[in-house]
DNA sequence: ACCTGAACACCGTTCAAGT
DNA sequence: ACCTGAACACCGTTCAAGT
């Protein structure tokens, strides 16, 4: 009796976090962000939405774990190079993986992440810094520094199924009147200019100079 | 006869762009970013949503005309200071007002603004670069690291309905092993302490310090 | 040209009821 | 405890039809 039970199609997983987790970066591959939503995760596992709530407390917290889970494959530095270099490059591999989905920076920015590949990506800078001769209490404030622009650099490219607002930004630039905007008249041709990498590259020796010479405030009170 | 039209009810008044924005930037100060809609929109204007197509062409560029308006009443920096102190006020100011909606600043991550109100703010802060002394290659890209940090320690304050993404990063930071995560169990304290004002100035400090002794790279290749 | 109602194609989340 | 269907309370955008 119940033949229902030996069709071919596989018998329906149990749900688990992991389970879904892993669904949902399925989906995030191979239809987008915009196309991950609960309705549709719930359908990939055969199941109802609500069923997802057991696991997963909302979609930010679902966001926070895909994005964990992404990070999970990020290489760890070489050990060959200065400690300059290789932490460019572990900031850029960070990055490189975010791009891939820049929705999922966005949400990376607004709730701050503390998986554990985070905060094993957040153990290694701190190294590289202590490496770098950083003083120690300005270790934590300049990985957040490096963190937020390495986070939302990959941010910036969400969302763009319409190029308009890039087009908007440059138009503007360029029709500025050299009397009204001069500034801008005048670095027209380095506002607009540079590849994303390089512009990427040298944000990174910017923050990383800046956090080696640039002391903390006297007093630092607790939040 | 129609004396429909005497009624106490005020005239509905036409659509226009900017009727359409005004009532926009009404509605984010009352009920916050969350609650306008374009259907809210349209029921505040006595219209339906579909009339708003005819002036705006979605959302986003719904928003990026709002965050102009906004922009409007940032109050330019005094002459008095050093370029260092009134650069960092204006940013201040900039990040200051994009604080009261996080939300608007997420969006203006996404979609460069390009108002005209913008246009101002670039102008005045590629200005304060040159008086600097920064050297003028590097201007464009030096205000653009700037922007991007103040708009993006503003947009990490969005939907903080519950701060409970917060509370976890700060568990784990302070539950972390000693022997697995060595370095954050050092800098724990440091990792959670900082008002956001603090931190907000030290991270100007960095970007200024490190856009004046970090030359761009030699060749930059149009995007 | 401008404006509209209605429709299209969806959302996240909650909750009472089942197993 | 886990799972579900159905409901609640919404969205942005398009379009044919009107004025």
């Amino acid at each position: 009796m119940a033949p229902e039970s030996r069709r071919e199609r596989p018998a329906k997983p149990a749900l688990t976090r992991d389970g879904i987790v892993a669904a949902a970066v399925a989906i995030l591959r191979e239809e987008g962000l915009r196309k991950l939503t609960m309705r549709r995760l719930a359908q990939e596992l055969d199941t109802g939405a609500a069923s997802l709530y057991v696991y997963v407390r909302n979609t930010a917290e679902l966001h926070a774990a895909i994005l964990d889970e992404l990070l999970g494959t990020i290489a760890p530095p070489p050990a060959e190079g200065s400690w300059r270099d290789r932490l460019e490059r572990l900031l850029t591999a960070y990055t490189t993986r975010l791009l891939e989905y820049p929705g999922l920076a966005l949400s990376a920015l607004v709730a701050r992440p503390s998986g554990e590949n985070y905060l094993g990506l957040v153990e290694n800078l701190l190294a590289l810094l202590a490496e770098g001769g950083v003083p120690a209490e300005r270790r934590a404030w300049g990985i957040d520094i490096l963190l937020q622009h390495a986070t939302s650099t990959a941010a910036e490219h969400a969302e763009q199924d319409s190029p308009d607002d890039w087009d908007a930004l440059a138009r503007a630039v360029r029709d500025a009147d050299e009397t009204t905007h001069p500034q801008i008249a005048a670095h027209a041709a380095d506002l607009l200019t540079g590849r994303p990498e390089q512009r990427m590259s040298w944000g990174l020796q910017v923050l990383i100079t800046g956090i080696t010479h640039t002391g903390l405030p006297p007093e630092r009170n607790p939040t």
